[in-house]
RNA sequence: GCCCCCAUCGUCUAGCGGCCUAGGACACCGGCCUUUCACGCCGGCAGCACGGGUUCGAAUCCCGUUGGGGGCGCCA
């Protein structure tokens, strides 16, 4: 006779964010960790919002959360589960619990213990719960009660030993039951939290692996006393992952700037380029890819290559693969997908021919649409259209950039309009001018600055007229810099 | 203050006792290509925090030190 192995059970793995602000990258992690192990073992990933905190959190952020969720690509196949809708259940079990003895009424108030634990905190002692209505005799908790003093329930946590239990990426965690104190369950206004609920719902949810931040390592201990205390010994499998930190090396939060997934939405990161980088935040297939596709991931995913060391978020890396996305795109998706939206960010519209144009050129020099949009603002109208002094200046600083200007001049005032015969490459030479130094006058004219594009494109998709007025400008703008040069500072 | 976790190039990482004079990627620096800038290609710089053990042999195991982080909420 076999014995069933526990790997032959279905995982069924969560996702449960606290509705009290949008998506971050290191939620997003979270979930996509969730998701890969639970698509890799053809196990069910649910999405449970914790909502117990009613005062913080708020139906907007539940929606954003699964917008962003399906953004990225990660669908959940049950849920949402709100678990504002099931505090029936958890206060039922804080009863049981209350009834056997496990937890206990507190009357102490919320300003109370806080004082005291500033106390302990200036003291230099422990803060934590002191356990000061741990054995309160009958009376004395209808005497709270008649004095209409708040109650709260608290769990009792063992007096001694050690809880211990085994993480798939830390190994054996264990801490001693002396240094984690009695903590509540039940708020004073009847809500239920986090712990409880936590435990219940992974309970009744029978999830069987628990993937989640290690900012939670702790608290593990405490939601498996409360599991144990129901009478649920045994525990699903538990993997912390490493934390995503800022360049302080802290705990990524809001004063670190755009972490927010929409932010990067917004920006134009692809959501698959955003799924392979933070994919690769705390974990790395066995071969060494970096650039792997989801379902790639799927397959090379397993908890066992989760390392445990902290994470820097590095944009650079991020923005080398998006770019890499970018560039792997058919000319008609990245016209539809990256082009077209730049445009609108600047205001632009053109014809087809235009955009065959630019795709091309676009394509190896684009990190977001963002950053496109950019590169793409020298196509405002005139009046808009501006140089900078900076940039003039470093253009300018060529010798012989009235030449140059006035061989595009002719050039363009008389060629064939298609972007090869723009090219006066050659015409330069002829002068000789070496293009490489020739050139930054003409992107600054064309461009208003030094660098971008390259130029016969955007003389083409810019048009003649508009091409020969930003030329004859830039030649005019040399000319009165020259007389004013002139006039003061013999040479 | 107490508890817990972590420690390989600037960054993300490979490495799970000999294959390591430590490999890859991003960034950076050269060169080639080239109408600028990019892309691409070639090359380079750069790391096992420190100190003790264990072992024939340690980046890999153990202990300590240092450093960093997380937690100690009627937040999650």
């Amino acid at each position: 006779m076999t014995e069933p192995a526990r790997t032959t059970e279905s995982v069924r793995v969560r996702f449960s964010p606290a509705p009290t602000g949008f998506l971050h990258v290191g939620g997003a992690r979270t979930a996509l960790f969730n998701w890969l192990f639970a698509r890799h073992h053809g196990g069910t990933f649910i999405l449970r919002i914790e909502d117990t905190d009613v005062a913080r959190s708020r139906e907007e952020w539940i929606t954003g959360i699964q917008q962003t969720l399906l953004w990225l690509g990660l669908r959940w196949d049950e849920g949402p589960v709100l678990q504002s809708g099931r505090f029936d259940r958890y206060l039922a079990a804080a009863e049981r619990l209350l009834t056997e003895g496990k937890a206990y009424e507190c009357f102490c108030t919320e300003d109370e213990v806080r004082e005291r634990n500033e106390a302990a905190r200036r003291e230099g002692r422990t803060p934590g719960y002191d356990g000061r209505c741990r054995d309160l005799t009958p009376e004395q908790r209808a005497a709270f009660a008649g004095e209409g003093r708040p109650r709260s329930i608290r769990f009792r946590t063992p007096d001694e030993g050690v809880s211990c239990f085994d993480d798939v990426v830390r190994g054996e965690v264990a801490v001693e039951w002396s240094t984690i104190h009695d903590f509540v369950i039940i708020r004073s206004d009847g809500t239920p939290l986090f712990f409880l609920a936590n435990a219940v719902d992974d309970v009744d949810m029978e999830i069987t692996h628990v993937i989640r931040g290690e900012d939670l390592l702790d608290s593990t201990h405490r939601v498996l006393a409360l599991r144990a205390a129901f009478g649920h010994p045994d525990p699903p499998v538990y993997a912390h992952l490493p934390l995503i930190v800022g360049a302080d090396r802290a705990k990524l939060s809001k004063r670190h700037g755009a972490i927010a997934l929409e932010d990067f939405r917004d920006r134009g990161y692809l959501p698959e380029a955003l799924v392979n980088y933070l994919a690769l935040l705390g974990w790395a297939p066995d071969d060494g890819r970096e650039i792997l596709t989801q379902d790639e991931l799927v397959a090379a995913f397993d908890l066992d290559r989760v390392n445990r060391s902290p994470a820097f978020f590095d944009y650079q890396k991020l923005d080398w693969m998006n770019g890499e996305y970018l560039r792997a795109m058919s000319d008609d998706q990245f016209a539809a997908s990256v082009l077209r939206p730049a445009l609108e960010r600047v205001d632009v519209t053109l014809p087809d021919d235009a955009i065959a144009a630019l795709t091309a050129a676009a394509k190896p020099r684009v990190t977001t649409v963002n950053d496109l949009a950019d590169q793409l603002s020298f196509l405002v109208d005139e009046k808009n259209f501006e140089i900078s002094d900076a940039e003039w200046a470093r253009a300018v600083a060529t010798q012989r950039a009235q030449e140059v200007l006035d061989i595009a001049i002719a050039h363009v005032e008389r060629c064939e309009w298609t972007v090869e015969a723009l090219n006066f490459v050659t015409e330069l030479k002829d002068a000789g001018l070496k293009p490489a130094k020739a050139m930054p006058a003409i992107y600054v004219a064309i461009e208003g600055r030094s660098r971008g594009l390259p130029a016969f494109e955007a003389m083409y998709v810019l048009g003649r007229e508009r091409t020969l007025a930003r030329l004859r400008a830039a030649r005019r703008r040399l000319d009165d810099g020259l007389d004013q040069a002139g006039s003061g500072t013999p040479d």
